[in-house]
DNA sequence: TCTGGCACTCGACCGAGTGGAGCGCTGACG
DNA sequence: CGTCAGCGCTCCACTCGGTCGAGTGCCAGA
């Protein structure tokens, strides 16, 4: 696949590159003579066949069948979005779209929601967002509340706003005064630090316990770490599914339905975007790259977004491998830097 | 309507019967000669047309073209599921199959996912259940977390394992101590009585201010109430919508999307269900009745669920209309009886 | 190495023809 | 008056053959 891009001169490239953009465009199969006019090379069809049989030998294009046009294969796709592709700026009304959808002072849940739906919409096809980290959001109080034998609720609030509930099933029973000195004993001493941070204050107090301890404060590291401990719940919010159905090329309807399956249970599309965060560029999974046979014809592009310099989350559409990625590439790569950005600003936006 | 049922004789109706019946098993226009051999009746296909043609004046059958047989109409299958269905009793295996799936000790809103889970899988269509209204489950626990200036979030413990949070947004200012005692005030008039009770009793202390009340629970009144007041949220849970996908007869992708987005919006759905939350039986939809136009060759089959005699809320299953209805009705009867007993059985399982 | 030309292939489209299912109507029978 | 057999008609679904056009592969010549 290396040496495939390494082989082409500059005139198969571009015979590559616009093939596939008139394919994109049309989605009809593109023959010799058309290529040859549209190319702004200028050279016969008779010399662009010639081409095109090389590059259908070297895996990048193929007919449907005996005497039609060619059409890109995910191979040829791959080479063109990794070095064919000129991405378009996004249009500033694209930009603006973008922009006024981020309300600065939603809730981090509406914001996801709000992303995913502003993706879908700008890109007319499916958008998906990983839930943020909460890793270095800090934790501004912790309370605990009896709920019966043994079973404790413990509500977590971060960041001064978004509320976390947790049921801890628990061997000891404890009363509720003695809970509430444990809650005031933790948010003495974590409040206002990262959860990340708390939870690794509270790790090493469990380790080296020390002797001015008595008994209570060390069943209040130990609830707390219970509490803290259980990271937030993978989940990835997906929005638009339903503009899938209007790609003729997704029309198999059995297809379909595994597609519209994978978006209900989540599991796969987690898969995919997890794939995603180790990158910080945009990433593209092309076909039945992610290993997913329900996956053919389809493609994902996805951007992670970070805060403060560290990537918490990702994000991305999913649609046709016929997509137009000129647009949807800068698109999504916006959308993760103003996401990123308006998770970012909320802390100074509104503090205490 | 009314009067088509009356004018119809006998044979006439099992006729129309067995022409339905015989369409919803295979999809086919069904004509004179077939439905003469398979009636039963001992009448010629000739005869047959007769009463065919009586049939389609009176709006229950027509042909989709001149030289087809006849397939029914709304209303025609209106006066089928209404006084010529013979409901089958539901399979044992299904029975079992849907019994076995209610966890006896799992969450309420687990409950709902199971339920409309179970609905989708067991007759492979769309499932849907109304979220239950709370009036009459117990409060267990109240409790009052300050967020920050005038932010109060409000922690609602219901049955002794659901908890609901809410935040509120208040004028004055109070304290975490003040919050406390006021809890504390609440909690030890109100707990233990239902939801519905205790914004009854909350609104009727609003009302006749007594004397011997001071301000911090003239307070904490106010505050219960608007706690309390908010009643839970609307909503419905989904499932298996990708079942629809399948049916030829919804294969219209532009209906089809509108069909998925209305699952997503739920806005609509919410809307169907409420229409059949008075009534004590199952009821049926079919087509445009319900007013929406995207439900063009759907039905709804919905059952109220009640608890402890009372009406919670709403279930039921969406399908193409050509569905076999004397299979799904007892279905989401059944399912509705034992989603009843399932939130009833709670309480009593689960004391204290 | 490029190019024009030629033969060939294949799908899309059209129109005619055919078979079959089904209807409406009519006239006869009990 | 209800029932029924039969006839003629309509319309759909399918097939078949022919044509057209787009596109390919290959070859010979510049």
């Amino acid at each position: 696949m290396e040496n495939a891009f390494i082989n082409l001169d500059a005139r198969a490239r571009t015979l590559l590159r616009t093939l596939i953009e008139s394919y994109i465009r049309d989605g009809q199969p593109v023959g010799s003579r058309t290529l040859a006019r549209t190319s702004g090379l200028s050279v016969s069809a008779a010399t662009v066949r010639n081409v095109m049989a090389d590059l259908e030998d070297m895996g990048l294009i193929h007919s449907p069948h005996t005497s039609a046009g060619r059409i890109p294969t995910p191979a040829g796709y791959r080479l063109f979005v990794d070095s064919l592709l000129e991405v378009r700026n996004p249009s500033p009304e694209e930009v603006r779209a973008i922009q006024s959808g981020f309300d600065p002072n939603a809730s981090t849940q509406d914001l996801m929601d709000t992303t995913s739906n502003l993706l879908s919409r700008v890109t007319r096809m499916a958008g998906m967002v990983r839930l943020p980290r909460h890793r270095n959001v800090a934790l501004s109080q912790i309370e605990f509340l009896r709920l019966g034998e043994g079973r404790i609720l413990a509500i977590l609030v971060i960041d001064g706003k978004e509320v976390q509930n947790r049921v801890l099933e628990l061997e000891r029973d404890f009363g509720q005064d003695e809970l509430q000195r444990m809650a005031n004993y933790l948010n003495a001493h974590l409040a206002g630090k990262s959860l990340h941070a708390v939870r690794a204050e509270l790790l090493r107090e469990m380790r080296d316990v020390r002797d001015d301890l008595d008994a209570m404060m060390l069943a209040a590291i130990d609830l707390g770490e219970k509490a803290v401990g259980d990271e937030d719940p993978d989940d990835v919010v997906v929005a638009g599914q339903t503009h899938l159905l209007g790609y003729e090329e997704l029309a198999d309807m059995e297809r379909l339905r595994q597609l519209l399956e994978a978006f209900n249970e989540k599991q796969e599309i987690l898969g995919i975007l997890d794939q995603c965060i180790r990158s910080d560029r945009v990433q593209i999974f092309i076909g039945r790259e992610s290993g997913l046979d329900w996956f053919e014809n389809c493609s994902v592009v996805t951007a992670p977004y970070s805060v403060d310099g560290e990537v918490v989350g990702v994000l991305g559409v999913i649609g046709p491998t016929r997509m137009s990625y000129d647009r949807v590439i800068p698109i999504v790569d916006v959308t993760a830097r103003l996401l990123g950005s308006a998770l970012g600003d909320q802390p100074p936006g509104d503090p205490k």
